[in-house]
DNA sequence: ATAATTATGTTGCCAAGGAAACATAATTAT
DNA sequence: ATAATTATGTTTCCTTGGCAACATAATTAT
């Protein structure tokens, strides 16, 4: 296997550990909530006037799938919807008080992941964070490219080659 | 969002770009087969004396998800499975001949792939190569440790963090 | 030697999400 | 101004895969 293959595989394989470790914890903490809906608590917590559109692209699911997740968490009174005055198209999303008090023990278990892998990123280098950085940027950028080319929907699902 | 925030999103974002783009590619080049029963085959290929439980692993998917999904391409003629004389649990899988031409394409297209992706490699240094890869096993080490640590069943599906 | 534990694989049930068809609103072309 | 195209969101149908209970074989403890 050469050092391209390995790179990626290894960054596949650290992600889905880490989906591993933080899993359980996530529904520990989260009660009657499932870690999909807690990813959206969390998204529609950071961006304002989200919709299913960009929820969508931001997570590779279809729309379908995030239309009924969010319906879903509005039924438990966790985030509404509104819209906006000239547009009778687009639907927002917005945390109820419920729903930030989620986000705020979700952001609470976030820093408590970041405590658990600080020892490894204490040892990154500033000099070394750049240059993955770096890679990463060109790389997203080239294959922005070729979805554009290839015109491909990126609203799929993530099972990694 | 902190560098190593940037590092693990860019890389989820690039696992999943990678999908989205290779899975058309896919589609079309297997008509009939799913990605899942493609990687499945490949992983046969590649390790002699797969099993149920080592695919699990390596794809971290459960058990039964990996049972079911070797029943159905066992059905469809790709691969076939055998036991050893001395091991009457232990069932392993090898790839029939049927199985092995669609390896084959298999793997010209992982080489189209590579060639898609040529430009970006390239500007990537010796160096810059090791930096990452140190990276991707110190996090990779630390992340079993914690696995272990916590007593977690690491064969769950992949929806990232 | 026997019992308890662990490893491996299978099955039924259920939930999550993709695909595609659809409805409606917005935008663009003519 | 109207038609065609595009964007956004929803719904139905179906597949995939997790979970948990189970069966059986292998290993370990007593």
């Amino acid at each position: 296997m050469n050092k391209e293959e390995q790179v990626i595989i290894g960054f596949r394989d650290i992600l889905n550990k880490m989906v591993s470790l933080n899993k359980p914890k996530m529904k520990d903490s989260f009660k009657g909530y499932k870690s999909s809906e807690v990813h959206c608590i969390e998204y529609i917590g950071r961006n304002v006037d989200s919709n299913v559109t960009k929820l969508a692209e931001s997570f590779y699911m279809t729309r379908g799938a995030i239309s009924k997740l969010t319906k879903k968490i509005i039924k438990k009174g966790i985030i509404e919807s509104y819209q906006k005055p000239d547009n009778k198209k687009e639907i927002y999303f917005r945390l109820t008080e419920q729903g930030k008090v989620i986000n705020k023990v979700h952001e609470e278990l976030h820093k408590e992941f970041q405590e658990r892998d600080k020892a490894v990123f204490e040892q990154v280098t500033e000099e070394q964070f750049d240059i993955m950085l770096s890679f990463v940027e060109k790389y997203s950028r080239h294959l922005d490219a070729e979805i554009k080319k290839q015109g491909v929907d990126i609203t799929n699902r993530n099972d990694f080659e």
